[in-house]
DNA sequence: TCCTTACTTCGCCATATATCGAAGCATTAT
DNA sequence: ATAATGCTTCGATATATGGCGAAGTAAGGA
């Protein structure tokens, strides 16, 4: 039972099940995620590790990156059929089909560019004055 | 993507998911679930309107009575694949096969011995004390 | 006509969830 | 050795959700 609702309750979130789509496109890291998503990393980091703790995704860790995939053959049945359903559900789905335009050119993006999402990081970690404040 | 997202949230409670799985064994009224649920009525009302709102249950009102049932063969095929997966999912769940065992019980009861969940209305009604103090 | 019944709706409260930024932790680059 | 990178964990906050009881509603019975 709680194995059930783990998944339906990692599904009931949107955010969730379009990284969960977008995965069935092919492996990606957190970085792409980010783009793709337009949340912090903090927040998708969290849905990350709800999905893998619902058992939908797998993971895999290479040098600094992430890899976050669906789950394969050998995960239960039931977590199979439920991606399945998704997948079935929302292959015509508009948010959906506007996704996988938009991963296409994120694959593509180079690492720095891509991880354009730690800018803010980044410029606050370069400026003298937000260094002062410590 | 909202369709699929409403019902993945449907069930997303395990008392929701309950409440569907007794459905698919026979129609119940509100009563009946109440009984089985074992929570207020508002509450159990309100679970059967998002599991409606959702689309896999329909309703029908029969006099005083509500009965509710899961979506029927015209519903969208998503709705139905999902109806199958928490089926096929829960068949032999602990929880399920003892709700389904106490639900033969509940079905043989009389209505107004069935209607004990709002006994505690009845007493507030009836008692001279509570009346004084409107 | 008034009461009872079988709900539903409303208002409230406690808990859960989604989000963020800050800080922490490995890993890689300088 | 130190800094930067990629990500996770933590703590805070705003909103959503599940629960209840009180009050409302519609149908049937006395």
């Amino acid at each position: 039972m709680r194995n059930i609702t783990n998944i339906t309750k990692a599904l009931s979130d949107e955010n969730r099940v379009r990284a969960l789509m977008m995965l069935c496109q092919g492996e990606l890291c957190v970085c792409q995620l980010i783009q793709m998503l337009g949340l912090a990393p903090s927040t998708v980091s969290k849905h990350m590790s709800i999905l893998y703790q619902a058992g939908l995704v797998d993971a895999r860790k290479e040098g600094r990156w992430n890899y976050y995939r669906p789950a394969d053959e050998d995960a239960p049945e039931f977590v199979l059929d439920a991606i399945r359903w998704v997948q079935k559900s929302l292959a015509k789905d508009k948010k959906i089909v506007a996704d996988n335009r938009q991963l296409k050119l994120v694959c593509k993006m180079e690492k720095d560019e891509l991880c354009a999402c730690y800018e803010r990081t980044k410029l606050r970690n370069t400026n003298p004055a937000a260094r002062e404040s410590k």
